[in-house]
DNA sequence: TTGAAAGCGCTAACAT
DNA sequence: ATGTTAGCGCTTTCAA
């Protein structure tokens, strides 16, 4: 291993000169700021990163956690994140947790690495008590979800997220709409604290409003935000038993696609037999076939917006805040008016 | 921050000491054992890992370079790695580079990092020499590639894939087998040092073994492995130009899924008026309509045998191996005889 | 069983 | 413009 010593030795300077090139500061002559820029490149020099991090007061590093590696939503908005992080300047670290980890304890550890200054969380809970949080150190945006069914002060926490009991109750108004009555719901838990839960109930008071008695059968729960054998096996085995219904609302695309091929492999052609919907708006589901109808959220524009906030946040010149997004109706053809 | 003096203050002991518990070392009496422990739960104190890999000598850390996050070929195969990994006992640091990044210079700067035991690389190019890979101070394996298109010596490398030329051979044949003829090409590049290079020459090798002549007009790049609408738009142009085929191979699964969305806009059936084949095996593909035939990659097992291989290569237990999966045809619903 | 002290590679005063 | 030096938080001899 190469360190600044070694390439100070070579050069006949001292280390404190070569950290200066290295770190571009002015007051290097372009003699020895070239001398030792060669030393490093043909000393293969590469800097020690715990060192550097060991003694800097502070870094640029925003650290992104992220739950659920498998889910295909988060790809385009990390990218966004990326982006957007890099081009102002910071740089972005990622943390992967399993789909069962701990999102804030994750957060906790790194938030008292020193080097760090940010954190975004992608993929979390959206019951944290004001508890939970007392910790983290360092500043923090909830990404793609909120606090809907938590206890945080607003004053305490950002955020960036769609209104998910609002687009739950659209995307179910829009089967409602089109004339649907036994509507089917497709969601992980109904009760697990995670966004699931939060548009279930959007589900639920949309059928309410439009005084549609809740039927518990025709809530099929997988169990899985990212297994579509699980999602796949749970609506073929509910149709199995016989449950019948005309429209779905899967409260994401990858639900949705796992129904629409179940249901088809059941002789149920979508939509003529059942209409679906779904929320998320991957961009695959405009490629299926059918195409599907879904709630879009413009990760796009998320993504920046997160990243905007984190920003912010570290460096003082905004106050914690809650963003909410509209999602945008794509219409596929996996939804239609029902048949007579 | 607390750090350990904070703790050795509050204890009235060393900082020794509680290294010396922290890290688990005998010869701590149990009493200062457990008022070290009480300190670090009340204070919540945690480690500085910049600190520690500094000094460390050694550790337990294996990185994973992965290129193209977007590509969902990846996650079940990252899970699969993660996993073998951790019930080793080593742990996983990932690091994502761009779609356009240089893996191997990231690999480099890890490297050289001292606290890294080994280096994973997934996404990768297949056309390595040996002078790309000089500065690679720490043992490394080529995962789901291989140097197909390079110079490396075999005994100084190590790669887990399925040979990408024989599968790509082999499902363009299942197309000639059932009479096809005109059979285009999905691909990202046919000279691009990637996988996609060396599928492109499976096709042409199996064209030529079969007597069919290479025509030119039939092979649709699409620039890019993730991008589903750039691939679309590709298709969509070729077909807008007239050509015609009744056979396509996509090299990846994501290809042919934008593939057969083009042909269906364009009036064509999958697989009625054009049989489709792809590779990879995603989940996603056994849920579409119609169900993919594809060249499956066996990921779970080739992510475990990923990870055993570079610990083994760590613990000098082993040499270095180039090892080669068959390819698994799973039978969907896209391909069928030609239609006389 | 515990403490004192050296040093990992680097940066940032402070001198010169 | 360049050198000297004191630490950053931690682990690990070496002494006691």
């Amino acid at each position: 291993m190469v360190t600044i010593k070694d390439i100070a030795k070579q050069c006949n300077v001292a280390v404190s000169t070569v950290s200066r090139v290295l770190n571009h500061h002015p007051n290097v002559s372009e003699r020895t700021r070239r001398k030792v820029e060669e030393a490093c490149t043909s000393l293969h020099y590469v800097p020690n990163t715990s060192a550097r991090n060991l003694v800097l007061t502070s870094s640029n590093t925003i650290a992104l956690i992220l739950r659920g590696f498998n889910n295909p939503f988060f790809g385009p908005i990390i990218r966004s994140i990326e982006q957007e992080i890099a081009s102002s300047g910071y740089s972005l670290e990622l943390h992967q947790i399993s789909d069962e980890g701990d999102e804030l304890l994750a957060g906790e550890m790194v938030s008292a690495s020193r080097h760090l200054k940010g954190i975004l969380f992608l993929g979390g809970h959206l019951n944290y008590s004001p508890r939970d949080l007392e910790n983290l150190s360092v500043p923090f945006v909830l990404c793609t979800y909120s606090n809907a069914l938590g206890t945080l002060d607003p004053a305490s926490f950002s955020s960036v997220s769609i209104d998910d009991h609002a687009a739950a109750m659209r995307a179910t108004e829009l089967l409602i709409e089109k004339g649907h009555h036994r509507i089917a719901l497709l969601c992980d838990e109904t009760q697990d604290g995670s966004i699931s839960e939060l548009r279930f109930s959007g589900y639920r008071d949309a059928l309410q409003k439009h005084g549609i008695p809740l039927d518990e059968s025709l809530i099929i729960c997988s169990d899985t935000f990212t297994d579509l054998s699980a999602m796949y096996e749970a609506v073929m085995k509910r149709l199995s038993e016989g449950i019948s219904f005309t429209g779905l609302f899967a409260i994401s695309d990858m639900m949705a696609l796992s129904a629409i091929r179940a249901l088809t492999d059941k002789g149920l052609r979508v939509p003529e037999d059942c209409s679906v919907i779904g929320i998320d708006g991957l961009d695959l589901t405009s490629y299926t076939l059918p195409r599907l109808t879904t709630m879009v959220q413009p990760v796009e524009e998320m993504g920046k917006v997160c990243a905007d906030l984190i920003i912010s946040l570290i460096e003082g010149t905004g106050e914690n805040r809650q963003i909410v997004f509209d999602p945008v109706l794509r219409t596929g053809s996996s939804l239609q008016e029902i048949r007579s």
